[in-house]
RNA sequence: GCCGCGGUAGUAUAGCCAGGCCCAGUAUGCGGGCCUUUCGAGCCCGUGACCCGGGUUCAAAUCCCGGCCGCGGCACCA
């Protein structure tokens, strides 16, 4: 005990350095190889990976667009495709026409935004055209005997309740392959019966004792908008998925956390078909501090005051649509996302954060325009100046505003107080009673005297300027001037108004510009 | 209520599985400075965290136990 006492303290007197070469030299089969991997912009090594073997997908419910905790699967799973030189899948799970009635205009418009966002995809399916498959691989699940036609009605699930279960389910393999058939072929209604696969009737979690893979729809009532009321007997999420992951070969299922039940449910599918189970990985949600993001609450704002919102890409949504054209770029919301990696804690991404990437990738693009959002009319005296101002600070074209004695120009209302200032590219001016009287041009004199440099716009030419301002659940409206350069821009430009913001172009009509402001 | 999963600075994340390179790294935010014809960008400096309590160990963010808090699920939704 001493002894070991006194040879730990005399390791612990040497420096790292000592330790490692001491380790090196005499004791070098006890050294092991841990490998630090890189983070940056890139993911964790995915378990169980192997390179030309990676298939993920990504499988969306085509009821409504999609936004950024959506996207951060997609992202996150063409990446592991890429990186693992694996395959990407684009799945539409739209296997309930009754109360997830599939929109659609959606497949097109979640298509374009992973396309937007960078995602690739190297197949694609749509369940709703898979029906025939599903109900082949439940004829020889019935033949296996692990899953079974539940004709007892409300019955049956209150039995499940209870830790109990309908009496179908010892009945023949015959009489189940029959009773299948007979669903299929119209002889039940809705509810009338259900196809069960066998789990544990008393397993602690209710919804997974003997859960319903295959259910009746009444599809004339409820046609699915793709293959209208050709089938009745629709598959559940939990039966499609295992089917279709094992179909399709997907090894990595990466998923939101909300499905870690649903991943023991389908255990039992692969167990009684005898597949290979993937590898399953839950991720935490996501959340955009200050957005909303739920379908159901957008759908909801949307349908109760449609007049407040400009769309389900309103700017104060979370939607990739929204992020889209409120002027955030993809690379943006891509590094935010695989900042966050596979996390299974829940993480909610910040506004600032976000801005501030977007900020930066955005700089080194946006040209600059001045505008005045509280514009004051002030009448500049002094000789004519040809005010030079460059479009971008790295680049060297610029325009030219000529600007001569008795000329109109806009200031903005808080730096009027300042009664002397630089006008950005122009010269320095005294401020007041309406007036900008020319001190000189020079830049030096600016500098000595640290004049505020701050933008203006000439009265002549300008061009009227609407910016939403996307606060919280508001929308502020702010209307003021730009300068005639603003015109050589088209709808969905970047820019940074200068000591304002950056802004996307979102609406020209008739010489009237509206923006969106993305964030200062 | 029952089942499950988590908890590192204001936010997000690295480290945890394989305890010592961690008095905890990075980004953003915040404070200060430099630079700059923007209050933008960039550069420099600073700020600030291992949920709590026990235990194991020479050594714990890392392993074990208990508590607290948060989240998810409990559908013939996906």
């Amino acid at each position: 005990m001493e002894a070991a006492r006194s040879i730990v303290e005399e390791v612990n007197r040497l420096t790292l350095e000592e330790q490692k070469r001491l380790l090196e030299s005499e004791y070098s089969e006890l050294l092991e190889d841990r490998v630090r991997v890189e983070r940056g912009l890139t993911l964790p090594p995915l378990p169980g990976a192997v390179e030309g073997r990676v298939v993920v997908r990504f499988a969306p419910n085509p009821d409504f667009y999609i936004h950024l905790g959506n996207a951060r699967p997609a992202i996150v799973c063409s990446e592991y495709a890429r990186i693992y030189k694996g395959r990407m899948i684009l799945r539409f799970e739209d296997t309930d026409p009754r109360t997830k009635t599939p929109l659609v205009e959606a497949y097109e418009a979640i298509r374009e935004d992973l396309r937007w966002l960078g995602v690739s995809w190297h197949e694609e399916y749509v369940q709703s055209m898979r029906l025939e498959i599903f109900y082949s691989v439940m004829r020889e699940a019935l033949s296996r005997g692990c899953a079974y036609v539940d004709t007892c009605g409300d019955e049956g699930k209150k039995l499940l309740a209870s830790g109990s279960y309908c009496g179908d389910r010892d009945r023949s393999v015959e009489w189940q392959l029959e009773r299948f058939e007979d669903m299929l072929r119209g002889v039940y209604g809705e509810g009338e019966a259900v196809v069960r696969v066998k789990t544990d009737p008393k397993h602690p979690n209710p919804s997974v004792r003997d859960w319903v893979a295959l259910r009746i729809i009444d599809t004339a009532r409820h046609p699915h908008p793709l293959v209208g009321s050709r089938y009745i007997v629709w598959p559940t999420y939990n039966y499609a998925v295992s089917v279709d992951d094992h179909l399709m070969g997907v090894s990595h299922v990466i998923r939101g956390r909300e499905h870690e039940v649903n991943t023991e449910k389908q255990l039992y599918v692969y167990k009684c078909m005898g597949w290979e189970p993937p590898v399953f990985i839950h991720t935490g949600r996501l959340k955009l501090e200050g957005f909303i993001l739920s379908k159901s609450k957008i759908r909801d704002l949307l349908s109760k005051s449609p007049q407040e919102f400009l769309g389900y890409d309103d700017p104060r949504f979370g939607t990739i649509a929204a992020l889209r054209r409120r002027g955030i770029l993809a690379e943006a919301i891509r590094e935010a996302i695989m900042g966050v990696g596979i996390k299974e804690t829940d993480a909610t991404i910040s506004w600032a954060n976000l801005a501030s990437v977007n900020r930066r990738l955005l700089d080194a693009r946006a040209d600059r325009i001045m505008f005045t959002a509280n514009p004051v009319e002030h009448v500049y005296e002094g000789e004519c100046v040809d005010a030079e101002i460059p479009y971008h600070p790295e680049r060297p074209q610029k325009r030219t505003i000529r600007v001569c004695g008795g000329d109109k120009i806009f200031i903005d209302r808080g730096d009027i107080e300042l009664k002397e200032v630089r006008l950005m590219g122009m010269a320095n001016v005294k401020i007041e009673n309406g007036k900008a009287t020319m001190i000189s041009r020079d830049l030096d004199y600016a500098r000595k005297k640290k004049l505020q440099i701050i933008q203006w716009v000439p009265a002549r030419g300008a061009v009227k300027l609407t910016i939403y301002k996307p606060e919280g659940l508001k929308l502020h409206k702010i209307k003021g001037y730009a300068e005639p350069a603003l015109k050589e821009y088209k709808e969905d430009s970047r820019l940074q108004l200068v000591r304002f913001g950056f802004i996307r172009i979102d609406k020209i009509v008739e010489e009237e510009y509206t923006a969106i402001l993305t964030h200062e």
